[in-house]
DNA sequence: GCCTATTCATAATT
DNA sequence: AATTATGAATAGGC
């Protein structure tokens, strides 16, 4: 350049390096201002110093030009991270608001199951929900059926296995085998009170035997028919 | 500049403006490059040109400088916009890992209401429902028996008034009043059979009175404990 | 910061 | 795209 051309290498003075640092940046910025006015074009520079300090210069505004850059950037590479992140936003505030109104019909529906928020719920809703607690109902006091008979059922099964024990027990020792008392018939299990008051303790059986849990009970009132369900 | 300054305004001649562009983008490049040599900086630039064509340098990495440049420009101006979008994920996953938990519960406690998904149930649990069910059935025959029981009201009150106009009618024809029948004394409303099959068509009424169907039926089981609840 | 010798950048022209 | 004339940039000295 001058009285002896600059080597293209880093400037090992420190303060000659500052010096020129702050010379440049000043002739790059107005040239770029030129730039930008001359030929009517958007343009922005960013500057670390070696020690870090930032300088920047836009014709405009800096962060519309690098949105502009990154929106560039994208079309041609697909290697983009902001409009990404704004894509997921998008995307999870979608979701986000499905899964609102999802939360919001099952809470509706749930409480009317539980029999609250009936004011709005005609004669004909009324009474399809009633069914259905109905059915549920009576699904609910099969399994309770079947629980108590699998208990039943154990208890026998250990009774018989103890009788044996016992009896094999006594023939080891000399004694004659104790006469095997019947097993108790087994007792049907009581029917069930009908609508019996909330307060009751005891609980009843339904004495039906067994039938399928697998009821037919799909949902149709309420259930969401999101995406995302 | 050469040969009579260049005034410093946009070049009208629209030829003579992309040559000076694509010159003046060259040096400006070059510039870049030796101050980014020369003094150790981190250099980057962005340029669109009048057509909207993207011209960049960047000393290292452009997306590596402009990250740099926007967390050095949110420690002085807090005026981010990339890491308030990702702060923005961050709180929309969370809110939506949250809702999915509150769906997963809702969905659950629900079909067990209506007497599905019973199989994990204890019997304590299968108790509960079947109370909870039963406390709803009471409420929501209440309801029910209220809205006959309005029904009936509304169709006595009109069965008034139309007696009413009928005999004002007949007494402006000069007519003899026609002797008003008594209304029919008000008949209880039938109880409720109990734990009627679903199958049955015709509803019936809770013939207790009108009782508040502001029961206390707060849920307790299955009701998520987040904070978006 | 300012000065100055030199090199560079570049508008106009070909 | 190459040339050229000239103002601009700038290294180094103060």
């Amino acid at each position: 350049m001058v009285r002896g051309k600059v080597e293209m290498k880093r400037i090992e003075n420190s303060t000659s390096r500052q010096v020129t640092f702050s010379k440049r940046r000043n002739c790059l910025t107005k040239k770029a201002y030129e730039l930008s006015v001359l030929c009517d074009a958007e343009v922005a520079f960013i500057i670390f110093s070696h020690k870090g300090t930032l300088f920047e210069f836009a014709s405009s505004n800096m962060q519309k030009i690098i949105k502009r850059y990154r929106e560039h950037a994208r079309e041609t590479t697909m290697v983009n991270n902001s409009t990404e992140l704004e894509h997921n936003v998008e995307n999870l505030k979608y979701e986000t608001a499905n899964m609102v109104k999802k939360i919001e019909i099952l809470e509706v529906s749930k409480r009317k199951l539980m029999g609250q928020g009936l004011g709005s719920c005609s004669m004909d809703e009324l009474q399809d929900i009633d069914s259905r607690l109905e059915r549920s109902l009576k699904i609910i006091r099969a399994r309770k059926t079947q629980l108590f008979k699998d208990e039943i059922e154990r208890l026998k099964a250990k009774e018989r296995l103890l009788l044996q024990q016992n009896a094999s027990l006594r023939e080891k020792c000399g004694l004659r085998p104790m006469l095997l008392q019947p097993a108790p018939a087994p007792a049907p299990v009581p029917a069930p009170p009908q609508t019996p008051p909330a307060q009751v303790k005891e609980r009843e059986n339904c004495s039906r035997s067994t039938e399928s849990v697998e009821v037919e009970t799909e949902l149709v009132i309420g259930l969401p028919q999101m995406r995302c369900s």
